[in-house]
DNA sequence: GACGTGCATTGACCAAAATCAAAACCACGT
DNA sequence: ACGTGGTTTTGATTTTGGTCAATGCACGTC
């Protein structure tokens, strides 16, 4: 059973900080008042779920602010985590899109406020402007050349240039840069979570993380990353290509 | 350079025997003018390749007959298989749609009819015809459902469970069922190609087909492949799934 | 301050699968 | 029939990374 938020009077569209990022930065004002009219706006708490796999797809939802975790799990508690939606991402919209039901689930990892958007809403907005779908197209365009290259990383690179990799990413994305040029990433993941996002095991994630230590590419403390230079980084992903 | 098809005097979209089972099923009779006066048509060998990872997208590739691999590699030369395109499938729209260049290129593997519709005809219909959109759309949000579904698949069912699990995509896709019930399949594809749609190496390929073979799970002769139940296969991606 | 709980780390061990190298096999052209 | 080039198979070996189990550490509670 999908988590329904209840009414609200929450966010305005009109207002949203962080509509120009996501795929409603097409719309018309009068387009805008029909999301705004139908959504329905949320607070969820780290550990809440916003929907789990099986779920049939009800709509989309619209992170405004805080962090969420997309992950996938097999039958014996196995997971990856596919996807780290933060403020202006959209998630569930593939399950929607494609008329299945929810092949993930979506779980809160920092405080957000989260936009629901019915799915008579969506499919309406859909048929009546053609720009609003080609943004979705591109967004599971890019979604997919992702998954792809992360289908050929998990199967050519080894557990530390995938490590390696996926630092490289957070901090393009969630990661902040100090003037010397030095990066540092504050994120509220596990080390389960963290060996979920590359395909390993919290061990041996907890191995890579001592070794990078070792060889001074990054320094650990806690949840806090801080790597001196995105060379080294580039450098174990080149070097651990093959061999 | 993408390999681009000369002028024909090929197919015709209209008489198109698998255009219904393409995404330009919803074009009413004009647009379909459109695309069948815009489109090349070629006939490819196998070995010759439609277009290179890194290549500008120019358009859409619709495989009328024959067969085509799309194959994603790196530096090194490791690969995998990302699809397989059938008849009535088209390849090349992720790029295209992502506004990228390739991602992976595409193969034949079996000699090919394929129309190449030129990006600016394809961008007129998505434009003027929102149902186009929605059907590329729907078609990326399942590609990216696979696509994640082999992401974990690849980090939690052993090499045996995994090939299992691509003959039975194969067989669903590609076999015939005989009287008694008894599968089988014919693929152009070597035990390397085998390999790359799983992420494995040509020799772990081989004997994971041994042990197939010992186990009476199926028999394989040549590029030919015969599987006696289908249950035996979904016994190995069940029992395999841990330990 | 002792205890419990949950997460992280470490070590020892083991298994799956990659790699390396050689042989066998096959399809073809001469 | 014979070589030639490619693919497939097989065997031996090594590597990576998973699993299991113990320990450590931080933090909150009684």
């Amino acid at each position: 059973m999908p988590t329904h938020p209840s009414a609200s009077t929450g966010p305005n569209c009109f207002t949203c900080q962080v509509r120009e990022r996501t795929e409603w930065c097409v719309l018309e004002e009068n387009e805008l008042n029909l999301i705004n009219d139908g959504k329905i706006s949320k607070n969820y708490l780290p550990g809440e779920t916003i929907f789990f796999e099986g779920d049939t797809s009800e709509g989309i939802y619209c992170i405004e602010s805080g962090l969420v975790g997309v992950r996938k799990s097999d039958a014996d508690g196995n997971s990856v985590l596919l996807f780290l939606a933060a403020p202006g991402d959209t998630v569930g919209y593939r399950s929607l899109l494609a008329g299945e039901e929810h092949k993930s689930s979506a779980e809160i990892l920092e405080p957000s406020t989260v936009c629901f958007v019915y799915q008579s809403t969506v499919r309406k907005l859909l048929s009546q402007n053609p720009s609003l779908g080609l943004r979705f197209l591109r967004r599971a365009s890019k979604d997919l050349g992702d998954a792809d290259e992360r289908i050929l990383h998990n199967v050519t690179l080894s557990v530390r240039a995938r490590f390696a990799h996926l630092l490289l990413v957070l901090i393009d994305r969630h990661g902040s840069e100090a003037i010397d040029g030095s990066l540092s990433l504050k994120l509220p993941l596990s080390r389960q979570d963290l060996a979920a996002m590359i395909g390993t095991s919290p061990e041996s994630m907890s191995r890579t993380i001592r070794k990078f230590e070792d060889d001074g590419v990054a320094t650990f403390s806690g949840r806090a990353v801080h790597v001196p230079s995105v060379d080294s980084l580039l450098k174990e992903i080149e070097s651990h290509l093959d061999h």
